[in-house]
DNA sequence: TTAGAGGTTACCGTTACGGTAAGGTCAAGA
DNA sequence: TCTTGACCTTACCGTAACGGTAACCTCTAA
């Protein structure tokens, strides 16, 4: 299977997996004659394993961790919760942060006209005006 | 007023305020005689405008657009609006992102027994068991 | 034969800074 | 006066996770 196929199967870009491979994310793909690399079911796995770690927000140097850990036989649950667990909190983080933007945004968007005129109660919260 | 000194007082840093400089986000500052930049009070309310804006997520260029727009007098608010409600909708779609990640982590977290043991759901899910 | 699709490496750009280096400036103490 | 330390300057590298582009090779089908 040649660099694109897997690309489409995992949801990846042909890039994305060769950047993996340079960062050392996933082992070096198998070549063929030609130089070409090409993918059997196991490094689909852990293509597709990469993916869905990076769609759960992890970095990618966390998802290469992950994946090693699946790979380990002897590794403990522990391990894998303690990673997840402390990437679930910075989720919350930003989702508080995020939130609180929104909260201000909006109650300052609420008054804004939005019309012709210069007077705007977004432009007076950026400068510094309680209101 | 000193680089430093204005950086304290907006909650910046020093290179923080040379980058913005840099970029063009606000005017290049005065120098005195040593070569050193000095702040007056028209040029603190645009780094704290700025400070503003970006700790509400804009991105620098929208912060320095946002700061042009306050400065002319012609402007309109809808014109302000427009930027603000764009920003918004962005921030809201972070948001649900995040919580759909949020949830899938909490559901896995819950599940692994995070001791000793190598069994765990959070690789199952990785590796695309469903449970 | 040739065109087009797909493969390869390599390098630049992105965002918003922080870190570090190399050097000039200023105020205060010995 | 000398020095020391804190502050200023510019300039360049590194960050995360790719996407874009260039220059070049390889395969397939008409």
């Amino acid at each position: 299977m040649n660099i694109s196929q897997a690309a489409k199967y995992c949801g990846l870009s042909s890039k994305t997996i060769r950047f993996y491979e340079q960062q050392g994310v996933i082992p070096p793909a198998q070549r063929s004659a030609n130089g070409y690399r090409t993918y059997n079911e196991v490094q689909l796995d852990r293509l597709c394993f990469i993916k869905r770690a990076r769609d759960l927000g992890f970095s990618l140097e966390d998802s290469g961790s992950l994946l090693q850990l699946s790979m380990m036989p002897n590794r403990t649950s522990a391990q894998v919760k303690g990673k997840a667990e402390k990437h679930l909190q910075q989720i919350k983080d930003q989702i508080a942060q995020l939130q609180s933007m929104q909260a201000v945004l909006e109650a300052v968007v609420v008054q804004c006209a939005g019309d012709e005129g210069a007077a705007c109660p977004i432009l007076d919260k950026l400068n510094g005006c309680e209101l």
